[in-house]
RNA sequence: GAAACAGACCGCCUUAUCGCCUCGACCAAGCCUAGCGAGGUCGGGGAGGAAAGUCCGGACAACAUAGAGCGCCGUGCUCCUUGAAAGGGGAGGAUGCUUAGUGCAGACAGAGAGUGCCACAGAAAAUAAACUACCUCGACCAUGUUUUGCAUGGGUUGGGGCAAAGGUGAAAAGGUGCGGUAAGAGCGCACCGCAUUGUUGGUGACAACAAUGGCAGGGUAAACCUCGCGGGUUGCAAUACCAUGUAUACCGAGGCCUGAGCGUUGCUCGCGCAAUCUCGGAGGGUAGGUAGCAUUAGAUAAAUGAUAAGGGCCGUAAAUGAGCUUUGCUUUUAUUGCGGUACAGAAUCUGGCUUAUAGGUCUGUUUCUUUU
């Protein structure tokens, strides 16, 4: 299985990601939410987001870009389970103020592509 | 050997799995084929002492190869030294504090140029004056007496003296003593303090001494301000190029070298460009790539990691062990356990400053202790 992360695969464009904060779904579970829109190209394109009015520090925010990041490698068979012929354009949010370990982390994203699974 | 203080330095490691950025070599789908290359393999490199705050410098870039005045900002004891500068180091001076130490502190020029402010208390808060009190003279009253007079720590009232006293305050216009006086006063004198001038010593900040003057005066200048010295302004989101047909763009009217307008530093000048101007109208578009940008970190939604296991280091002393002055102590050059492992993330580079920081190493000084 495939668990790269390529420059492809990383949502850039500033005017893009404010289409996805304007016309995507929402989902909000736990400490996490994710918005997403279709778009037409051969892979997910996915932008992470830690506010720095929840993380003051310049340090833990790296951290958990780092976390997010490999939670969303390390899963994304789970994306291909959900949408098998669609890729899309995701923004990942996270906002608890404090700095939550991996498994937590994990096991909230999961929940959150589970919820979607069944919608 | 221990403690305190000062300075300098270091500031976690290993392995495995899965990944990221970048450079080089090789392979390579494909394409508009002397080239460009998605992708792949192998190899190299990949956060800090503060990368932080953005407080001072410098390089670099634009504006006149950066010019004038005003404004504004920074800075402020002396000598030596280091440095391109900012800044650093050493030695010293005055001031304040002081536990009196070979100690500590500071933007350490000016409050004897001006302006402002200073709660409460106090008679008064700055030119001084009024008030209380004090001394004295006159008048009247009272009292005493040796009775046309004299006297009084007496009262009332009017005049004069008044730089002393008023015990408040952070601060009250030199201090102490002697003389002087009706009472007092630098009114006079001695010593101390202050100011000015001089001499001597010192490279100097400054110090000592002498003479002269009866003698300025609260605090606040990281309040305005004055003086000396320094700084042209803006910053890599600078700037250049490419692309989007052009943004000083297109259409209509007006204006036009006798200089409108624009650019240029906060303003004025100066300088540069010079019809790109004014009014109205019509629609659209860009806001991203390359250079700047890195002598092996170098991105541009921004890499330098995530997870797991193990090990260091520090603390603790609960359990076990060991020891002893044996029911309580000691011991981590015993094991296990438990806890901690900080502050913090490059974006043009660079020299400083400031602030944050678990833990550790070294050096020096002082004190205590042990051994020889």
């Amino acid at each position: 299985m495939d668990y790269r992360f390529k420059k492809t695969e990383r949502l850039k464009s500033a005017e893009r990601i404010s289409e996805v904060f304007k016309q995507g779904l929402v989902l909000k579970k736990g400490f996490l939410i994710i918005r997403f829109v279709e778009n037409n190209l051969d892979a997910h394109r996915i932008a992470f987001s830690v506010p720095k009015r929840k993380v003051a520090s310049a340090v833990k925010r790296n951290l958990i870009k780092r976390r997010l990041r490999e939670v969303y490698r390390l899963n994304k068979p789970l994306l291909d389970e959900i949408w098998p012929d669609k890729k899309m354009d995701l923004v990942l949010l996270y906002l608890a103020s404090e700095v939550k370990d991996y498994e937590r982390i994990e096991a909230n994203y999961q929940k959150v592509l589970r919820s979607l699974n069944n919608a």
